[in-house]
DNA sequence: AAAAAATATGAGCAAATATTCATATGAAAT
DNA sequence: ATTTCATATGAATATTTGCTCATATTTTTT
């Protein structure tokens, strides 16, 4: 019971169904989750990085390929390979000088398709 | 042909394999698709944002209620309310002064998993 | 009609982020 | 060994973005 106590003052208006905020705080997943989903969205919420991940999709990449598809510099792009490297979503091979990029998550596609079922649905009106 | 033509410039690095680079980009979705694509997932890759999601999930809940249960200033859920409005994924009802929001799109729920299930994977090693 | 309450919104600010530029690293070719 | 090429990376810059603060709007209450 105490620890449902939070800070009234931080809001500027009054709690209007405090049974609500009770039950619904009970079901909230722990801060760490949260913070977590909503980094890897984050990851997919540029479109430099999507249309990586696209390009992905269809074949194994290596920088230099990517970053000429794109029309981007090669840094952008290895900047870019970098952020998804670290949200393992994309794995690397190297072969000699050059070094090859491929997707690393079976659920990237997933993601994507709901992801374009939500923006297609909503345009359909 | 000629389309295929880019601007080769704006890469410091010479094509190593141009049929891939060609393959690849006629299998690209359109700009407008993939920029849109990742507007959704901009939308979806914010804390605050997420919490609000996921406590509707649990229930239809006014301003107030979620600045409470968020511990956030109520204009603060304001300004994440209208980007969730505007994306589609929220909708509100009047009853007097209050506005009530609650999800509006079926597929919250499923890009929610597919990121869930992306976190968790990768979190067994 | 006036005050109060819930919500919305515009401007400003601070923090985060994507790209550029210069340069470092590492492997292959000469 | 030296040069060349593909990639990586740090610093700087420009843009985006989330929050705060003040205030507007709208409905209810008195």
């Amino acid at each position: 019971m105490n620890e449902n106590k939070v800070d009234f003052e931080r809001c500027d208006c009054n709690v209007i169904h405090e049974d609500v905020v009770n039950s619904v705080r009970d079901g909230m997943p722990h801060e760490e989750s949260l913070y977590d989903l909503a980094e890897i969205f984050k990851v997919f919420g540029d479109t430099t990085r999507i249309k990586i991940l696209y390009a992905l999709f269809a074949s194994e990449m290596c920088v230099c390929d990517i970053a000429v598809l794109l029309n981007m510099t090669q840094s952008a792009i290895s900047h870019q390979l970098r952020v998804l490297k670290q949200a393992r979503l994309v794995k690397y091979r190297k072969e000699g000088k050059v070094v090859y990029y491929s997707l690393d998550d079976e659920h990237v596609k997933q993601i994507f398709d709901q992801g374009l079922i939500h923006i297609t649905e909503r345009n359909k009106i």
